[in-house]
DNA sequence: CGAATAGTGTCTGTGAGACAATATATG
DNA sequence: CATATATTGTCTCACAGACACTATTCG
């Protein structure tokens, strides 16, 4: 132990410290029609054999873990970052004494969200090992499958973080490329907060204050061709409003 | 290294693993009149001698951050808390490789709320040793004092997030005695959003019906008697709507 | 043309915000 | 009585939600 580790333990009395493993687990989303979707991995061996689990992975001694989170997420999903818009943020803290069997481990869960156009989902290199990352909608795997360690507590406070978020912000447009159709955008909103009552006109009246008309438009199989968007303001006022029905609180 | 480490290790790959130092910074809150305050303690050691920091500790081997975040908050600031009414809930993690220039540590900040009747704060210890923590108003701490490590940051989290959800639930409830008149919810308020602008009918009307009226009445020195409440429904709908004015976003 | 979709118009109910009015306490 | 305060009443404006309507595209 160091000096300057001595005199950092003086400051505190009484002296206990010890140290931890640190990690960053990752919640990933992504949305194709009106699912939302999450990458998981299957984990090979012990503990949890079998059963899905975040990737995630230890952070380093000179990254914080906001840093760490982005080197996993290219490393786990095997994404090309440069080709997909991510947003990745700090979702929060899971420290029980006995959350994993083997050791103590402290994980700083993140929320990290990928654009889409809403028709494929982003390739999580296919090419990897085995425990590589693949696709499962999310309200799917709550509702039915096993999670491995505290995940299934960290995947569904990612989905209630989201589902609040974009009441109030347009956190929502992370999830969609950066010029986008009002579609496109109402879509997220229906996959993250698992319904599929709303209005679209009503949606086109409250967003389109807080997003700039590209003046272009484009068209889908059918139906009069929608105008592009961007992002002109990030906080939504006043607020959308999250439907009463399905919000599971 | 036992064999389950090295088994945990050979889960992933390539197997940096280093250790830090976990601790918990608290943010400790309460009210006086319409001024929120925050329990600071006044550093006497390198680095940031002099200057205003959080109170805070190790996390210990067999409690998570949470629990720790309960015995630093008895520990640090002498409060029985048997006597006051004390809410703590997890709010970030703060992990930059430069935030403590002594060695690495890792920092789960909390957010404590105190239950104070409006009129005097807790007594924060007074027979402890010199850094023991004292009551200093927020907002202008933020204006105008220095704060040691990333202790800013933390605090003007900390402000922000307890701004943001008092908007939608009675997380305010927190900063008053279980039974209380609503001129006391509308101090906290005041307090927190660091306005005057609350009109008081208009308060009465929007929280009354996610209160429930005990039947009794209580007076201050002059006007007439307010209705004493308790909290019925944690979450407020429709929101509350913090004044544009003072907000610092 | 028929089907699908985007965006606008319209109506109604709810509630926020401003402020007046009333009731009730203290000194 | 003068003053302070709590609570209710009233009015107006803005907006959410429901839904009809129009315009525009594809097949």
């Amino acid at each position: 132990m160091s000096t300057e580790e001595e005199r950092f333990l003086a400051d505190y009395s009484p002296a206990e410290y010890s140290s931890v493993a640190l990690t960053v687990d990752l919640v990933v989303f992504a949305v194709t029609g009106s699912t939302l979707h999450a990458a998981l991995v299957r984990r090979g061996g012990h503990p949890f054999r079998g059963a899905l689990a975040l990737p995630g992975g230890f952070v380093q001694p000179d990254e914080d873990a906001l840093h760490a989170a982005w080197r996993e997420l290219e490393e786990e999903t095997g994404l090309d970052l440069r080709a997909h818009r991510a947003h990745v943020e700090q979702l929060a803290t899971y420290s029980s004494p006995e959350r994993d069997p083997r050791m103590r481990v402290v994980s700083v869960a993140h929320l990290a969200l990928l654009a889409t156009d809403g028709r494929t989902l982003p390739d999580l290199d296919p090419g990897s090992d085995a425990a590589s990352a693949h696709w499962h909608p999310v309200h799917e795997v709550l509702a039915s499958e096993d999670l491995a360690f505290d995940h299934r507590d960290i995947l569904a406070d990612a989905v209630e973080r989201l589902a609040g978020k974009i009441e109030y912000t347009l956190t929502a447009a992370k999830l969609v490329p950066e010029e986008f159709a009002l579609y496109q955008l109402r879509h997220v909103y229906e996959a993250v907060w698992n319904t599929d009552k709303l209005d679209a006109g009503n949606f086109t009246r409250k967003l389109t204050g807080a997003l700039t008309d590209t003046g272009r438009k484009i068209t889908r199989s059918k139906g009069a061709p929608a105008a592009v968007f961007t992002v002109r303001n990030e906080y939504l006022s006043p607020p959308m409003t999250r439907p009463a029905a399905v919000t599971n609180r």
